[in-house]
DNA sequence: GCGAGAAACTGACTGCACTCAGTTTCTCGA
DNA sequence: TCGAGAAACTGAGTGCAGTCAGTTTCTCGC
């Protein structure tokens, strides 16, 4: 019966697999029986494993939960990022993403409402996945930025990762002011929000500032071919 | 012995005095030992009241620790508003303010982490109060900012409150990113990346592009000389 | 193929936030 | 002054996240 170890070894493979099973064991429940209702020692008996031994791959529920959404959004951001509106302007762009976000997390407002709320606040082992995936998609929004700078179209004297960066904390406070409960408002009434709040962050890069701002900070910017 | 009541009556007092008792123990217990290590029993008994009693005065463990530190801010905020510096910029101002607020927060990092975490999800009977406090951070900021405009040093056609609001998202985005432990930068990094953060965002108010700006929205993509 | 050491796994156990049925304290109309 | 009903209070009890000492499973050098 020993066939050759494909790849891995046994072990290993093992691992995977009762990491993937955790994993499809807990989305299933948190959907079927929302967050707070699903106790970890029913996830790791439906993915037939003991209940201690989630703790060795998950540090805590709630970082269980952080794995799940991130896998998630992972998706719903490339997929975004691939479908791009052609010749929009940079706020459409920006409303494109963040809006697609948005609707992930409108799927389930109760499983996103914990996530968000411990996603910044991660343990050590997922800690660093959350805030790569962070500084990776500001660094693919900065790019959008970059690109009409170079255009000629933005303000070049700003820094792109400066306005992506902003521009996160913007969507993740709308984030936190929708699902924190304060405003109970229509999905619609929240991305307008969220348009007005970027409208007025992308002012600082409209083109005509750039020459009586640059004079006070020259910062030098190569040129693109 | 039945004194007069003076002012409440004798339930109402004592309502009053228990609450205040609970805040007192809890304040000290946390200072102590921590957040995490004090038991919300710990904080009844040394308040002379029964375990249960502490969860009819405040819904949960989050929400009591909302509630002190709430009252810290308050007075925080109100100092801070009180020595604005003199003809200083808004910028500075808004340094002064937010910056006033994030010395508390570095005071007892552990305790700020686990407010930042819980204020914006906070249950029923605190999340008004979180808020309302928010929308009045948020107007006293705006007030500022049309100060300057009435003055013709900002661009009026700028809603002041939206301003605000950004400014507060750039803050509590800061704030979560120290308190998160995604970068374990200097307490002044992280001031002067707010400062960069703000900078940024009050580009969008220099009153230069009051003009110039409000033609070019109807105008499409042209290049710049 | 064997055995020793390492890694993975287990589930009974612990500690704690929060609940609730029962008890005490207060209020107020008569 | 009394007593009935309301409000406040209590602490033993409950459920669950997370731990850890003991057990099983795997690996690899010989």
């Amino acid at each position: 019966m020993s066939t050759a170890p494909q790849e891995l070894p046994r072990r290993e493979r093992n691992k995977q697999e009762k990491r993937a099973a955790l994993l499809a064991s807990a989305r299933r429940l948190f959907a079927r029986k929302g967050f707070a209702a699903t106790t970890t020692a029913e996830i790791a008996e439906r993915a037939g494993v003991g209940a201690g031994t989630l703790f060795l791959y998950f540090a805590s529920k709630d970082d269980l939960l952080v794995a799940i959404f991130r896998a998630d959004m992972d998706a719903v951001v490339d997929r975004a990022f691939a479908t791009l509106p052609r010749r929009a302007s940079l706020l459409a762009e920006l409303l494109h993403v963040y809006g697609a976000m948005i609707a992930l997390h409108e799927r389930d407002p109760e499983l996103a409402r914990a996530f968000v709320k411990e996603m910044l606040f991660v343990s050590a082992p997922n800690r660093a996945s959350v805030f790569e995936y962070i500084d990776r998609l500001d660094e693919r929004i900065a790019e959008r930025v970059a690109l009409r700078q170079a255009r000629g179209e933005l303000d070049p004297s700003v820094a792109p990762l400066l306005v992506a960066e902003n521009c996160f904390a913007l969507y993740i406070a709308r984030l936190q002011k929708w699902l924190g409960g304060a405003e109970r408002l229509a999905s619609t009434e929240h991305l307008t929000r969220l348009r007005a709040a970027f409208a007025l962050q992308l002012r600082a890069l409209e083109p005509n500032v750039a020459a009586t701002a640059a004079k006070k900070r020259a910062m030098p910017r190569r040129r693109t071919a």
